[in-house]
RNA sequence: GCUCCUGUCGUCUAGCCUGGCCUAGGACACCGCCCUUUCAAGGCGGCGACACGGGUUCAAAUCCCGUCGGGAGCGCCA
């Protein structure tokens, strides 16, 4: 058997698009799998809408998964360049040599009626097919034309009828009728090729063995194939996979939410989980199981269990996986993807010093349950940094104004000694004294208790939080961390004024 | 319109090739209970699908035909 060489080609036109991120993962894990080679090859072809912004951020988004390429346009190997517009006169010499065969031939067509006519045979109900109106044209007047400046593209002569059949590795068998294809062009007027001729030169040139991309490339493959067979090219085997969609069952678009693999990196979803939610969509484990590291992906994926029917791309599925990776992560890991977004929220210095490194490790291990992606952990360590009486939510507010709350932030505040750091224990112990004085108890006194010392309802457990909060208290942070004492002291007066 | 692809819980899917083990399995989501000095997490449980109609067969989610639904393509875009 021959290498497996398998190629990612997109356009840097935009941002890379999850589903075009899981083509290029399932060709990626096809070439892992079978110890072949992974080849990225920029399609540039299109001058309009290529950007070098969108190069740089593609090749980005890439490594970030994880996709790393054995050869390509920084990376060149054997069969470079690996960017298509860098290969314009490979295109118009293989061209040159089909019209000197008598297999491709110019054509002076303009584009305004070639739209005339497919809009009369879509009136009519027919499949537009282009005509071959300029097969006959004898070759020498056709290059004494051109010489005069008339401009020309070159097509590709394909038979007028019969089948063609090929075998795709997710589909089986697949036919399709010759006389609904017309003459592709193969080199457009401006001298450029068109995409369906230099993704056979470069396929066939770059020797790729399997092409794997999207179910909207199915009828591109029969004009491949019969470009290959004028080139007497061996084709490569083709796989086809089935299209990502939105909720409405709608392509996937920035309506559903994030779509690029940049917004889900700047969300803090980890790139193992976006990797494996991918791989996920549109094949599944042998035995059903879900979460999977890359090596495991690599061992088991197969080809032709995947999913012929387009799938919905789940948030909720996606940010599960995502939890369940961040769970795999040592708390040194978590506490270095956390500090990206607690410094982009202004908690934490630009460099932390070992004291607040330690602390960080021991808050991210209770606090990261439960959180999607960790852009929502800011709002997670506002419990520490973000002390505002003021801004107490109402419920909170509530809580306080009840007969309890006000004799438990009273007796709470006595209680507390100013300078002194405070432990769960004692802190136990002051509780059970508070409801012996005042008489409340279970969530009457718990609850006040919780909305002083956070002004707050919900969150962490008060014995990982009074630690956390206290040592915190002591370290030099840019907004410096209330202390437990000096909290339930601003908010005693806070209350004393409403 | 035409051509091609596709159709199992709300969603991702297992099962389909090689009919019976399927009163259709798992996961996410949802709901409930337990745990709990809140919320979450965790544990346990529940709801929930073979698109429809015909065949073939002792037997069909599985094979055949038709209908309907969804998607894609029909460019000098990629």
């Amino acid at each position: 058997m021959n290498q497996v060489r398998v190629r990612f080609a997109p356009s840097p036109t935009g941002y890379l698009h999850v589903g075009n991120a899981r083509t290029a993962l399932f060709n990626w894990l096809f070439a892992r799998q079978n110890k072949g080679v992974y080849i990225l090859r920029i399609e540039d072809t299109d001058i309009q809408r290529s950007e070098q912004q969108y190069e740089h951020q593609l090749i980005k988004d890439l490594q970030w998964m994880g996709l790393n390429w054995d050869e390509g346009p920084d990376k060149e190997g054997d069969f470079g360049p690996y960017r298509q517009s860098l290969r314009m006169d490979i295109y118009v010499s293989y061209a040159n040599s089909l019209i000197e065969e008598g297999k491709a031939y110019y054509c002076f067509c303009k584009p305004e009626e070639l739209k005339k006519e497919r809009d009369k045979a879509l009136a009519a109900g027919k499949t537009p097919v282009y005509s071959g109106r300029c097969r006959g044209l004898p070759i020498e007047e056709s290059k004494k034309r051109i010489k005069q400046g008339e401009e020309a593209v070159i097509r590709l002569l394909t038979p007028d009828k019969g089948t063609l059949t090929f075998h795709d590795m997710v589909r089986g068998s697949l036919s399709f009728q010759l006389a609904l294809i017309g003459d592709p062009v193969l080199i457009r007027s401006n001298g450029h090729p068109s995409y369906n001729y230099a993704v056979v030169v470069d396929d066939a040139l770059m020797k790729i063995s399997h092409v794997i991309r999207g179910e909207d490339h199915i009828i591109n493959t029969v004009r491949q194939l019969l470009l290959y067979k004028a080139f007497q090219f061996d084709p490569p085997q083709f796989a086809h996979l089935s299209m990502v969609m939105g909720k409405d069952n709608t392509r996937l678009s920035k309506r559903h939410g994030a779509t690029s693999v940049h917004q889900f990196s700047q969300e803090g979803i980890l790139p193992s989980a976006l990797f494996n939610y991918l791989a996920l969509l549109g094949w599944s484990h042998p035995q059903g199981k879900e979460v999977l590291s890359i090596k495991d992906l690599i061992e088991s994926f197969d080809l032709k269990k995947a999913s012929r029917s387009s799938a919905v791309f789940d948030y909720d599925k996606l940010y599960w996986i995502n939890r369940e990776h961040i769970k795999s992560l040592s708390n040194r890991q978590k506490a270095e993807w956390a500090s990206v977004y607690l410094k982009k929220a202004g908690y934490l210095p630009k460099k932390l010093n070992q004291d607040q490194w330690d602390w960080l490790e021991r808050a991210v291990a209770d606090l990261m349950k439960g959180v999607n992606k960790f852009s929502e952990l800011p709002e997670k360590f506002a419990l520490f940094f973000d002390f505002s009486p003021e801004k107490m939510e109402e419920d909170a507010q509530k809580a306080l104004e009840t007969d309890c709350g006000r004799k438990v932030i009273k007796a709470l505040n006595e209680k507390l000694d100013q300078e002194a750091k405070v432990d769960f224990s004692q802190l136990s112990h002051i509780s059970s004294e508070i409801k012996k004085d005042t008489g409340c108890r279970g969530k009457e006194l718990f609850h006040p208790l919780r909305v002083a010392i956070t002004a707050q309802t919900s969150g962490l457990e008060l014995d990982k939080f009074i630690p956390l909060l206290e040592e915190g208290s002591r370290l030099n942070f840019p907004i410096p961390i209330k202390s437990c004492a000096q909290r339930v002291a601003e908010l005693s007066r806070f209350i004393q004024n409403i």
